[in-house]
DNA sequence: AATCTATCCAACCGCTTTTAA
DNA sequence: GTTAAAAGCGGTTGGATAGAT
């Protein structure tokens, strides 16, 4: 038989707040604090459980919660960090101030993943749908051990250390210095796999590479990997673009299309430049489409560049493209430069 | 206008982890 | 070291609402 909540237990009430035990609720805290949350019901006045109340606080009553919609840069982070983390919505959360776990988790369920199943990719692995075309890259990423997983943008910092999955917040990014992307500098803690424990591949992001987690982990073992230069990557430049139309759209101050996003010259000034000298909020659309449609690309890319390797020597962010080149760890750390 | 269907989101459920006794 | 309570987390549910028929 099934266990029974707390609120059936004392048969407390349940369902929607009323405005009226909402502020009840503010009320307590702003006087008294949460302290433990079993006893603030009874200190409020209210007849909920402590558990409801803690909810109700953290998802709704908390004043610094930004609610709203969620901005394109939001969406790109949560994509991305989702590519990273799976559903550790708490993890995401806490990378995005002003909004809650259950926020984004909702986000996620009813828009994001549906928008990446239209666009043929699996929401799961950020990989593309089982398709035929799709079928085949897959099967060329599987006769190799290099390749598992491909992060979708490229401008993250990841340092694996050691044997946790402990991410570490750096300063909350910022929404007016740049995009969120750019101001989320990540160093996680990746939980590396023991050989043998069924764990095969785990992908490794490291500003736009992808490391196979075994391989990485049999060459670096302790060693530490300085963290490499912030270089833009093809991937993120077509989402900031995005931003730049949302961020023209937004204000009429026409500020320099890049001049917020310090290290988005590339794709960003070609079509600043080529459009004559601001993307107009009329873009929107069609960048979102571009942005889409690169994501969707970066996809396949994983199965595309693990055939052609780096060459020996051959540095990461050498290509003439700067497109973030995906390269075999065995052979590829001292590619790194 | 009435009904049906899809979508969104607040809240709940139950499990795990942390903390305190 | 053990146990119970509290807190945290992710998955799921159900009600409200919008849009379609």
């Amino acid at each position: 038989m099934a266990k029974q909540s707390c609120c059936h237990k004392k048969k407390l009430r349940r369902g929607l707040w009323s405005p009226e035990e909402d502020e009840k609720l503010m009320n307590h805290i702003a006087k008294y604090g949460h302290g433990c949350w079993s006893s603030v019901p009874k200190l409020a006045g209210l007849d909920r459980c402590g558990k409801s109340c803690r909810l109700r606080w953290i998802n709704y009553l908390r004043p610094d919660l930004k609610r709203g919609t969620f901005s394109q840069e939001e969406e790109d982070l949560i994509i991305h960090l989702h590519s990273l983390l799976g559903n550790k919505w708490s993890q995401i959360a806490a990378q995005l101030p002003g909004r809650t776990d259950n926020e984004v988790k909702n986000f996620w369920n009813s828009y994001i993943k549906k928008r990446l199943r239209e666009r043929g990719i699996d929401p799961a692995t950020h990989q593309p749908l089982a398709e035929p075309a799709a079928a085949t890259a897959a099967a060329a990423v599987t006769t190799t051990t290099t390749v598992s997983r491909r992060s979708v943008f490229g401008d993250v910092d990841l340092i694996p250390t050691t044997a946790t999955t402990t991410i570490h917040q750096a300063p909350p990014p910022s929404f007016e210095g740049g995009s969120m992307l750019d101001g989320v500098k990540l160093a996680v803690e990746l939980d590396w796999p023991v050989a043998g424990d069924g764990v095969t591949s785990r992908p490794c992001y490291l500003q736009g590479g992808c490391f196979d987690m075994d391989a990485l982990q049999q060459h670096c073992g302790s060693m530490s990997i300085p963290p490499a230069p912030v270089v833009p990557s093809a991937s993120a430049s077509s989402s900031t673009l995005t931003s730049m139309a949302e961020a023209e759209h937004c204000s009429t101050n026409n500020v320099a299309a890049g001049g917020n996003l310090p290290w988005l010259d590339l794709g960003a000034n070609a079509v600043a430049g080529a459009g004559g000298h601001v993307v107009g909020s009329c873009y929107a659309g069609a960048l979102d489409e571009l942005r889409w449609l690169e994501y969707f690309d970066s996809a396949f890319q994983a199965a595309e560049s693990q055939q052609g390797a780096l060459q020996p020597g051959q540095c990461v962010y050498g290509g003439k493209d700067d497109v973030p080149v995906h390269f075999d760890v065995h052979g590829g750390l001292s590619n790194w430069c």
